[in-house]
DNA sequence: TGTTAAATTGTAATGAGTATAAATTGGAAA
DNA sequence: TTTCCAATTTATACTCATTACAATTTAACA
């Protein structure tokens, strides 16, 4: 845990608990759910303070954010690139384990590629077995 | 363009402004960029009716939106299936002309897919050609 | 032409994210 | 250990994209 801080960042309690938060929770939070759970525990906790959390670890490129929900961004710790899938009905965020061979043609069109993100939006499978009764 | 209307969709002037503005600017505007050049040729013309149009549009699959910038919603012409590439340095959204062959892999899941959004971000190749000057 | 449901308009409200400045603190130097 | 300061946290105010609402207007049909 700590060691991920060697990235020249100061280790802080709050900084540790975002971290933890998102490593134990991979269900692509919000900036809120973080806030809300972890005040419990640690009820001196400011909202900019995770604002702040996770923008520096962001820009450290431990987490990432996706923008597959319309209104507000989710965080993911970042592991191996994978792809997203936004069930419309139950709201949930599931990963796609999968690479994108497309970017090769992307680069190929003389553009610079940082970032991947591949949402896809629908009806998961758990719903669609649900629907089936 | 009342063609298109047989959505079986009220023609008002405002949508039809709407979807000539989409049509003849494919840059991926934003509701208020609409909105700000449509209100010159119409003054009367209300910011809540260009969100209203774009959203019923957008329930009829005539249009899309898309979430590649992380604060605000973008628009889009619905066309052929195609990718999108923002560029971190001039902030243009260009269209990346490809299909995804990952949409199979996500069906197979169990999954239902309904939308498929593919984003890339990073320098384009203008910006690129312009750094090397 | 008259009628009415649907669309438009203006205004107020919501809510995610940002700006700011004062108080606190991690960690290096003494 | 103690001191010290830049980095961080906190509380609060603010921005601004989007939505809610209610009154007014209008497209389309008889
Ligand atoms: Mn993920
Ligand atoms: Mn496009
Ligand atoms: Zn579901
Ligand atoms: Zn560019």
């Amino acid at each position: 845990m700590e060691i991920l801080k060697q990235n020249q960042l100061k280790i802080t309690p709050q900084r540790l608990a975002v971290m933890k938060y998102l490593d134990e929770n991979r269900t692509h939070p919000t900036a809120d759910r973080i806030y809300t759970d972890l005040k419990e525990k640690n009820p001196s906790l400011s909202k900019t303070t995770v604002y702040n959390s996770l923008d520096t670890l962001q820009n450290h490129n431990i987490i990432q954010s996706i923008t597959i929900s319309p209104s507000e961004l989710r965080y993911d710790f970042k592991k191996s690139m994978h792809h997203h899938f936004l069930c419309k009905r139950c709201g949930d965020i599931i990963d796609i384990e999968l690479e994108c061979p497309n970017i090769k043609k992307t680069i190929d069109q003389g553009h610079k590629v940082e970032e991947v993100h591949g949402y896809f939006k629908g009806i998961c499978k758990k719903c669609m077995e649900k629907q089936e009764k």
